[in-house]
DNA sequence: CTGGATTGTTGATCCAGGTTAAGGCGCGCC
DNA sequence: GGCGCGCCTTAACCTGGATCAACAATCCAG
């Protein structure tokens, strides 16, 4: 019952994969999970999934936030993107038992994991799983080609603006939100470490959002003031 | 006769999405063009796809260098990557009639298309074809893993020596490499838009490299003299 | 041969963001 | 309570790369 209703209950709107999935399986009882399935928790900060570690399962974050990682030999590290309930850890893990990434727990998360070999199975014979996967495909390319292009673009403003407006809609996606008032759980740290910052400079921009009226981070909600503002600077062609 | 003997005189080695293709595709008549494929041309310099335009093909370069970008408002573009022989324009072609890149031709190039529908036909009776998809997908969220984090944290020289590193290793899975010289039709503004800097310091760095011995480009070849130094500049954890 | 377009080089100057450092605030723990 | 630890903020300073500008080299078109 655990992880089929947590699934259930935060499916991610947009993209549908585990809702697909788990249509495409027969009922099973209430109260005991299916042998292709496993569930698992972390807490805030541990990691996940680690660069070249196999796994003969493919997780959906069912809970809470996560983000995947390359880590850089001078112990840096870059954000590829946030994870958020309903979010494949990557939609690739469904190819390839490797990871090519690492990923971590921003907070506390409970994660549901699929054997890999019975999703190909099932992706043989049902349409629905087949174009979710396709679809999955489709956005992580999409938001990787434009996360690149804002690395390679744009003012540290600008960078911070787009990575806020597209985790709004995100977050759209998945509840509904009130006065824009959005729930953000990132430090300083996570922001600059996701958009190429350092978290001084970080600082530096939010404030100056702050003081132009634009938004306002703190308490893990992120307060929008001025939307058409931060559209403005953050949007992308 | 023509489109199928160039898709097999230069398959992705490293993909092989072309060959698993035609491999599934009974013989036709030497000399005619299957319905489900056609085939183009086009000159350096022209733009093969625009964002948000929609194709019922999907096209694999058969010969010469092309490049997928997105374009800013204020102009500036960014490169997402280059595509040699081989390449699909994307993978997510294949799932999506709408593309979310533009791309242009660098040099004289040769194109190859398959009817979307018919590729997606196949998959379904073809394990071949759907792994080959599955490791392209793969592939493409590893290269655009590792751009992101290049760009997000690595200073110009590291920028550059990537893009060459990573050029040299696409460009030794399709041909013999002698002397280190490798064919590299880039002027340095395509470069400066696939690194996120601007062709001055390009060429600055270029003329760095040049000074210490580390590799030369120039008529459209780079003489890489030093492999090791490059690699300690550009290599990614 | 000449004029113009394209590309690359180099120098001078500027500035966005990095670096370093110090201090403040909140919070859990002894 | 006091203390230590994260986290944020702010200030002073520095620097990598952008910007602006001049010029050389190459290549065509006429």
């Amino acid at each position: 019952m655990r992880s089929a209703s947590l699934c259930v209950t935060c499916p991610n709107r947009e993209l549908g994969f585990c809702g697909a999935l788990l249509e495409s399986s027969s009922q099973s009882a209430a109260d005991e999970l299916p042998n292709w399935q496993r569930f698992l928790t972390a807490r805030a900060g541990d990691q996940i999934a680690t660069r070249n570690q196999t796994s003969g399962d493919v997780f959906v974050l069912c809970s809470g936030w996560a983000f995947r990682f390359l880590q850089l030999p001078d112990g840096r590290r870059q954000i590829l993107n946030f994870l958020l309930p309903g979010d494949l850890l990557s939609v690739v893990t469904i190819f390839d038992k490797q990871y090519q990434f690492s990923a971590k727990a921003v907070t506390g998360i409970q994660l549901s994991g699929f054997v890999r070999s019975e999703i190909l199975a099932r992706c043989k014979v049902s349409p629905g799983i087949q174009s979710a996967i396709g679809r999955c495909c489709v956005e992580e390319s999409r938001v990787a080609g434009e996360l690149v292009s804002v690395l390679g673009q744009r003012s540290a403003d600008q960078r911070i603006a787009y990575l806020f407006l597209h985790l709004m809609n995100r977050i759209r996606a998945r509840s509904v939100v009130r006065d824009h008032r959005y729930p953000l759980p990132l430090r300083q740290q996570l922001i600059a470490d996701a958009v190429g910052l350092t978290p001084v400079h970080v600082s530096r921009v939010l404030g100056l959002f702050r003081d132009r009226g634009i938004c306002v981070l703190s308490d893990n909600v992120l307060n929008v003031l001025n939307p058409a503002e931060l559209e403005r600077i953050g949007a992308i062609g």
